[in-house]
DNA sequence: CTGAATCCATGAGGATACTG
DNA sequence: CAGTATCCTCATGGATTCAG
């Protein structure tokens, strides 16, 4: 047990650890989806738009590890596979979603700050500069 | 109102996108660090443990463009640069923080489950795969 | 002290093909 | 249907160097 220089430290390694794990690419959209009702993996793939059939086999692997799904498999001839939430999985939806309403409740601002920040950037910086343009992401983070 | 996200899939996005830009590998850290108060550059560099200039940098700046983070400058001879959260960054500390109580009532559920998963994975993989000697006898559950 | 610029290692993630 | 295996690209981020 290591100990840092104050508890915000400690505790924050452990919030990295949590964001770091479900802020992938594709995490929240499967639990979310899962969050709604069981699916199979085709109908997973199927309602999250752009998602690889390995990408989707890694997450939900991922997911059953960490105890946050259950994988079922019914051998049927076609083999025919459920992916439910479990209660661990549910209550992560709890502090998701209460994100997600910072995000819904924050966004204009968050936008704004951008736009205000790349503004200034583009006039206030170096005056004999390549003119920047700066537009491209809307919300996608330039970095993270 | 429900949740501020009602439909899952549009709500994900933001949420995911939310995800994305708060969950790489220092800002977190830097939020919280600056949660407690303001602080300069190589004040934050010292308290977080293994971040390096650069990324200490290149995460300011972002956290600034997003409105995050207040980036004062004061024109001494050594330069002098504080930063400071803004209201907008303290308001994301709350559901940080909630994500923070989750991932601390649940750290042992998540990691017994990935202990179990990791047990019966190491021994009720393909038999015929991985040359495995046999298997002796180690601690054996039956599969199922 | 506070950065920016450059180089480079690593890994996440996409495309494709194959299996049971 | 439900994956696994391979290859490949590119972003993340660390180390180092230069600058104001």
């Amino acid at each position: 047990m290591e100990q840092g220089n104050t508890d915000v430290t400690g505790g924050c390694q452990l919030v990295k650890a949590t964001l770091t794990r479900i802020g992938d690419k594709w995490t929240i959209l499967v639990i979310r989806m899962l969050g709604e009702r069981p699916m199979r993996f085709n109908e997973l793939r199927r309602k999250i738009d752009g998602v690889s059939q390995r990408m989707l086999s890694l997450t939900l692997r991922g997911l059953e590890r960490d105890g946050f799904v259950i994988r079922s498999v019914r051998p049927t001839v076609p083999p025919q596979v459920d992916y439910t939430l479990t209660e661990l999985g549910t209550s992560l939806l709890v502090p998701v979603r209460a994100l997600g309403d910072w995000a819904f409740a924050h966004e204009a601002q968050v936008e704004a700050a951008r736009a205000r920040y790349d503004r200034l950037q583009g006039q206030a910086a170096v005056p004999a500069l390549t003119a920047k343009t700066g537009d491209p992401d809307e919300l996608a983070p330039h970095f993270g």
